[in-house]
Order: C-alpha cells, then sequence, then structure tokens
DNA sequence: CTCTAAATGCGAAAGCTTCTCATTTTTATA
DNA sequence: TATAAAAATGAGAAGCTTTCGCATTTAGAG
C-alpha cells in the first residue's frame, strides 16, 4: 500500500523504506528524530541501520514525502507531510508538540517577505510556551 | 566603557569578556557564530580560545547582553541584543539576514498561545527565500 | 600586595549527522 | 525464472558543532 508512495516519488520499494514509511504512519507520536525511528523499528525487531534511517527520511523529505523540523536545541524531528502546512507550538518543560494554523500570520509573512524583496520559498514559526499540565 | 554592561550583569571584566563583547559591537556583521567570533578574534591577534568563547556567548546570553538565534541546519548565531524583539528573513542563496518586527504577527501568536492553553515564553520565526540580488 | 574564587585554554569527549565502502537487494531484461 | 547492472544497505569511521575536565592563570576583595 505504501509501496505506491515510495514508487510514485522514483524510489525503489525496499523493506527499509515501506518499514520506516510504516513507522511515521503507524507511530501513536507523530514528530519523530531519527532516532526515535530507529529505536522503534528495532524493538520491533526490524535490522535496520541508522545511517539507512537517515538516508531514507532525508529522501523522503527531498520527495516531499515528510517534513523535516529543527525544534530548538537538539535534534531535528520528522512527520509524514499533510495536506496543509502547519506550525508548531512546543512546552519546554515536558516536550510536548501542538500544531496550528493562522491564516493571518501566513499572509503577514508573504506581505514582509515582499516589503524586503524577497521572493519566499519557506518559513518556520515555533511558539515556546509551557502546556496547561505543566503549569500545573 | 563596556566593563559597565559586563559588570553590570555580575560577570568579572576579563579580557576575552571585554574582546568578545568589542567584537559583536564593532564587527559589521550583525550575526556572528561562535567560530565567526573566534576567528575574527584570533586575526586581530587575541588569544582566546574556542570554548571560552562558547562560553562567554552562552553567559552572555543568560545575562540578557546577546540573544542567540538557532538558523535553520547549521551553528548557531549571536547578536547585540536589541531594545526591541524582531524576528529574521534569511536569503537561502547567499546567507544574507534582514530583520523585521510585525505587530500583527507578534499578536495573533499570543491568541494562539492562549488558545492551545500555553503560557507563552518565546518564540522563533524564521523566514526563508531568495533576495533581490540572488533573483538578479 | 596577598589570597581565594572564578575564569581561561587546551585537549578530550559528547551528540547528531553524514560519509565510505564492501555486501546485499532490487528490478530490468533475456 | 535466471542474469546482470545499478542502486540501496549496514557498520563503522569521520565530520561538525558544542560542552567538559582540569591544570594554570587572573580578577578583585581585603
Ligand atoms: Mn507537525
Ligand atoms: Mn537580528
Ligand atoms: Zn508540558
Ligand atoms: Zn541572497
Amino acid at each position: 500500500m505504501e509501496s505506491k508512495d515510495i514508487r510514485a516519488v522514483g524510489l525503489k520499494v525496499t523493506l527499509p523504506r515501506l518499514k520506516i514509511l510504516d513507522m511515521l504512519q503507524s507511530s501513536g507520536t507523530k514528530h519523530l528524530s531519527a532516532e526515535d525511528v530507529y529505536k522503534a523499528l528495532l524493538e520491533d525487531g526490524e535490522e535496520i541501520g541508522l545511517a539507512t534511517v537517515y538516508r531514507v527520511l532525508t529522501q523522503f523529505e527531498g520527495a516531499g514525502l515528510v517534513n523535516r523540523h529543527y525544534f530548538e536545541g537538539g535534534n531535528s524531528v520528522f512527520e509524514l507531510s499533510q495536506e496543509e502546512h502547519h506550525d508548531h507550538i512546543l512546552c519546554v518543560k515536558c516536550g510536548r508538540v501542538d500544531e496550528f494554523f493562522d491564516e493571518l500570520i501566513e499572509q503577514r509573512q508573504k506581505v514582509i517577505a515582499e516589503e524586503k524583496g524577497y521572493q519566499m520559498t519557506d518559513h518556520s514559526l515555533y511558539i515556546y510556551g509551557v502546556c496547561s499540565d505543566c503549569a500545573k
């Protein structure tokens, strides 16, 4: 079923690629680091090297199948591409991640890029804070 | 002159700290990586270790003297704190960095944090694009 | 000027990510 | 189905940025 997606983006259908895509789809967590994916596969008894996980995720990103985010500080995380773009709000205490989309912000960004003479290609917006659970 | 600032934030006035603060103030470039600062000091004939540069910049950040930004992918960059907060728009071709402030975006972020039940502590917004020079 | 706590410089080490290359797998073709 | 060329994989080495550990130096209080 996922082999379609992989073939569609011009990649050979290999076991590692299937398993990694599967993991992204079935994992309860939406935002996974390469290490997360690697460990989860290990637990499932899959013998897939960490280098392969990085390689495949990077290829998936290039193919538009997944999006990569550089959350503050540490490692980057991956998530399956959604139909609609969204940004993130993260808890600095527990690491919880929520998503949002704000048309107004999107518009303003375009205007700003234009004003500054840039052809916008991308943007990243992260709001950091303390989630309701962590605020006690 | 800068010794005031350093003392004011409760740090001993040492030569490395003075030189590093000086470099941030006098450099033509506003956004410098630790490596940038280190190399620039070397060229000025200063014998300051890279570890010290990192340590001092981190201390300056903690003291509110400088701000640290995690530009996509690579290393983080530092800049002297300004009176007013601002965000960044970067050229993906030449690395140029411009700054902007948008009240509307700031507002919306607060509203979103509230809606999601977060007490916002911080946020980072980077717009990526091709600058007018690079668009030829 | 002396003394102690703090800061520095150096190299080692950590953490994440990419690279190298011998081996295995995919898939086009016969 | 068998064969072969091209591509992908796994394991470890290596790259990069950043931090640590510790012996030595320095700031600044008394
Ligand atoms: Mn997301
Ligand atoms: Mn700036
Ligand atoms: Zn939380
Ligand atoms: Zn440019």
